[in-house]
RNA sequence: GCCGCGAUGGCGGAACUGGUAGACGCGCUGGACUUAAAAUCCAGUUGUAGCGAUACAGUGCGAGUUCGAUUCUCGCUCGCGGCACCA
């Protein structure tokens, strides 16, 4: 038994010491940059599953660092954002020193593992050093109109007098109070993220090592689709819709008009509409209830119909009714639509409801599909749509939308379902927006040289009755001077939202003291872009599309240099309970990685997580696991008590093809085939052990495995190289490599099937011929016996695996 | 509803370009060592039949392509993740 508990001490004090992990700067290597996506450092601490990504990380980053590459792996702490804000409120703490407290624990759990992280460069995003260049990020999207301002909705609850967050409701109320939620509009900066959509959408071509599922999902986050704007007039006004279909083809179908509730139209109309009590109660009633309530696919459509406005078909002069309907999102394309409920399901289930009009003009073959019983979505052919008819689905499209074009009547039009991001939050625990509100020169950014626009200090850190900031109700620092004029002027009291911090960290990993500049402009083409990212798939469309747009962002203004800033992207699967729950203090399965490491070690902690199962899949832990993974490193250790040794070509021919297995799986991320690769051999050796009390190779063989096994068993292996009379660190030694002679196989198995079924295998010389293998197939008893009274019709020979024989 | 991913022994999983299904680990069964237990070591462990050689069945279900399919194609079922009335 080997003692983990002090071998991991000595040896993490002992790297510490000797500065071991500190990143690497000789010019003359290539580097690799690896990083975790950051943690939020929250008082439950780590439980079991938290450093399972970080493990995998470690172990890439210490391969490399022996392949000669100088490694930049660090870390840091996400720390803005509610939790550490609820935390403060309700112990009246400092969020500064909550947070200092949960780094402190975050970070005493990490070391324990044995992690390389180079913590000289730990960042955290609440720093003022730090956010300081988040701050100067936003301003110079302001400056470049990226920024403005808008009356967006958020969720209120009236009681409580506070703003939520979507994670604060439950069935449309209030978590702690249980109140009705209502949508309230509020003055909130917005940045432009739209602009960047066919950008964000396109450059996914340019990232081959991203993981297609990741990429797919952006796409659809992103959500473009082509289609067409056309112009309605609403006889009798000078007011006119503008719909947007991706259907135009179906336009002659149309027989009534949606608008948002919200559309401002309807406001426009108001002397017009000759049931507007009916129309204004349903429209507050909306009010109350949530966007996802309301878009919920579970809930029937409602709507009012507008009497006394009709809405005038470009194409046919038709008019037709309009509708408020909630189905129909304000939010997306024009937030009103042509209903064309032959052809769409939404439209088709609303007029059904309403007893509306329902007009075929696709067909399929001459034969409209479901008619009456259900919409005919597919493309097909139109009729009973004047010049248009005959023509199939997508050509006519491409002439409708000529047609809207010469007729000034619309155009072809690009939506996109992304929204422009909502960047500001009535909260205290964020960064605070560096701009200021003059009565004579309306909005103007803070100068650079007044950055960082530092938190203050406040009483209280609830959020004001109003939905305001607390910093709102901090007067001496909220009045201010006009940075352009000198006169009075009030700060912007929103903070940024927690994503703003994590757009840019890891940038500031490569130049983290840079107090003249975002980053400095060699430093950042040398470490630049990140080489390898992984982190958990919740993350796959927000952070990664913020922060895509960020970082292209700092590509416009030319503060770096590369336009994508992640060159490969994994994810990284939960770890669920032993029950195969999500690990929760609610199910009681949380399991702590400080009691497996006190019961079993680091080493063998890493090992089993990596052993589990495929990186990227979800899997379900078992403490009788890391059991397992101790008893092969025990296994190992009882393999240096052994100092005599006889070569065996088969085990060292292993020792190579172990070696290689070992770094493409690191290479690839299936570390659970290399664990086990690397058990095999263990096996072999120790049988070997066991019956010739001797190694199957010599000492220094033995070395070349403790080398592969030191990435997942840093501290074990450092033990075991130390006391084989090495100076250095195993992890400054160069990574083994595998000799190509030696895992050449002389001989094979070779399988013999007959009609595709296996009835013989044999021990064959590697180069054997298809006459051979038969000629020493045929005098097998097995094959024999399948062969006789049958006809061959032929053979197939696959050299070095097999011999099929095929007979009648 | 749409998109993506997945389904293999008692359990976690392996099988890389279509070529021995079940590597490796857990668990279980039997044995050795021990006064005993733990640890360790040895043997076995997909199911059915058989003392055995071996045979048949078998990778969620149903078809198909192929000499040969866990792997490819089509159609389903179930589970997970994401988005969700997106016009």
């Amino acid at each position: 038994m080997y003692n983990h508990s002090e071998i991991e001490k000595k040896w993490q004090s002992r790297w510490q010491k000797d500065n071991l992990y500190l990143t690497g700067n000789d010019a003359s290597k290539p580097k690799y940059y690896i990083l975790d996506m950051f943690p939020y450092p929250s008082g439950a601490g780590l439980h079991v599953g938290h450093p399972k990504g970080y493990i995998a990380t470690d172990i890439f980053a210490r391969m490399r660092r022996m392949q000669g590459y100088n490694v930049l792996h660090p870390m840091g702490f996400d720390a803005f954002g509610l939790p550490a804000e609820n935390y403060a409120i309700k112990n009246k703490v400092n969020p500064k020193i909550s947070v200092a407290e949960s780094v402190a624990r975050f970070k005493g759990q990490l070391e324990i593992l044995g992690f390389s992280y180079d913590w000289e460069r730990e960042v955290n995003t609440t720093d003022p050093d730090y956010y300081k260049w988040t701050q100067w990020t936003f301003l110079k999207m302001w400056e470049k109109g990226l920024a403005f301002e808008s009356n967006e909705p958020i969720n209120w609850c009236p009681s409580c007098k506070t703003g939520l967050a979507n994670e604060d409701l439950e069935d449309g109320k209030c978590e702690r109070c249980g109140s009705e939620v209502e949508q309230k509009p509020i003055r909130q900066w917005v940045l432009k993220i739209t602009d960047y959509a066919e950008r964000l959408l396109n450059d996914l071509e340019k990232l081959p090592d991203w993981e297609e599922s990741i990429k797919e999902m952006q796409r659809n986050w992103i959500g473009k689709s082509e289609g067409a704007e056309a112009i309605f007039k609403i006889a009798g006004t000078e007011e006119t819709v503008t719909v947007f279909t991706t259907r135009i083809d179906t336009i002659y179908g149309c027989t009534y008009l949606v608008l948002a509730p919200e559309n401002q139209l309807v406001q426009k109309l108001k002397t017009k509409i000759t049931n507007w009590e009916e129309a204004a109660e349903y429209i507050e009633s909306l009010d109350k209830i949530s966007e996802i309530e309301r878009t919920s696919a579970s809930k029937e459509k409602t709507g009012v119909k507008l009497k006394g406005i009709k809405a005038v078909n470009p194409f046919t002069g038709e008019e037709v009714e309009v509708f408020i309907a909630d189905y129909v999102l304000n939010s997306y394309g024009t937030g009103a639509v042509m209903a064309v409920p032959a052809h769409d399901e939404r439209d088709y289930e609303f007029a059904k409801k309403y007893g509306l009009r329902i007009k075929s003009v696709i067909s399929m073959d001459g034969e409209i599909p479901f008619e009456g019983k259900a919409a005919f979505t597919d493309d097909g052919t139109l009729f009973h749509s004047a010049e248009f008819s005959g023509l199939k689905s997508a050509e006519a499209r491409k002439k409708m939308i000529s047609w809207l074009e010469n007729n000034k009547l619309g155009a072809g039009k690009i939506n996109y379902r992304i929204k422009d991001w909502v960047f500001s939050r009535q909260r205290y625990w964020g960064e605070p927006i560096p701009l200021v509100h003059c009565d004579k020169c309306g909005v103007v950014g803070l100068p650079e040289s007044e950055l960082p626009l530092r938190l203050p200090e406040v009483e209280s850190y609830e959020p004001t009755g109003t939905g305001e900031s607390p910093l709102a109700a901090i007067s001496d620092w909220v009045n201010t001077k006009c940075p352009k004029c000198g006169g009075v002027a009030k700060r912007e009291t929103n903070t940024m939202p927690q994503w703003a911090g994590s757009c840019w960290y890891y940038l500031r990993y490569i130049d983290p003291k840079n107090s003249e500049a975002l980053i400095d402009k060699k430093l950042e083409k040398y470490w630049s872009p990140v080489d390898f990212y992984v982190g958990g798939a919740e993350h796959a469309t927000r952070h990664l599309i913020y922060a895509r747009f960020w970082h292209k962002f700092l590509f416009d203004i030319g503060a770096v240099a590369y336009e994508e800033p992640f060159t490969k992207l994994k994810h990284v699967g939960l770890i669920m309970g032993e029950d195969g729950r999500k690990m929760s203090k609610r199910w009681g399965n949380v399991v702590n990685p400080d009691d497996m490491v006190k019961k079993s070690g680091a080493d063998a902690l890493r090992v089993y997580e990596m052993f589990m199962g495929p990186f990227e899949q979800a899997c379900n832990w078992n403490t009788n696991g890391v059991v397992g993974a101790r008893k092969f490193l025990e296994k190992v250790f009882s393999l240096t008590e052994v100092n005599n040794y006889q070569e065996d070509a088969k085990i060292i021919s292993l020792l190579h093809k172990t070696i290689k297995k070992v770094a493409e799986d690191i290479e690839s991320f299936r570390l659970n085939t290399a664990v086990s690769a690397m058990m095999i051999l263990v096996n072999e050796i120790s049988d070997y052990k066991v019956r010739n009390n001797a190694l199957p190779f010599s000492r220094a063989d033995f070395l070349k495995f403790i080398q592969i096994l030191a990435p997942f068993a840093p501290h074990l292996s450092e033990e075991i190289w130390e006391k084989s009379g090495q100076k250095n660190s195993i992890f400054i030694s160069l990574w083994p490599q595998f000799e190509e002679s030696k895992i050449k196989d002389e001989t094979f198995n070779l399988i013999i099937q007959v009609n595709g079924k296996m009835r013989a295998s044999l021990e064959v010389a590697a180069g054997i011929s298809e006459v051979e293998a038969f000629a020493s197939a045929s005098v097998q008893e097995n094959v024999q016996k399948w062969l006789a009274d049958k006809e061959i019709i032929k053979k197939i020979f696959v050299p070095g695996k097999l011999l099929n024989i095929v007979v009648k």
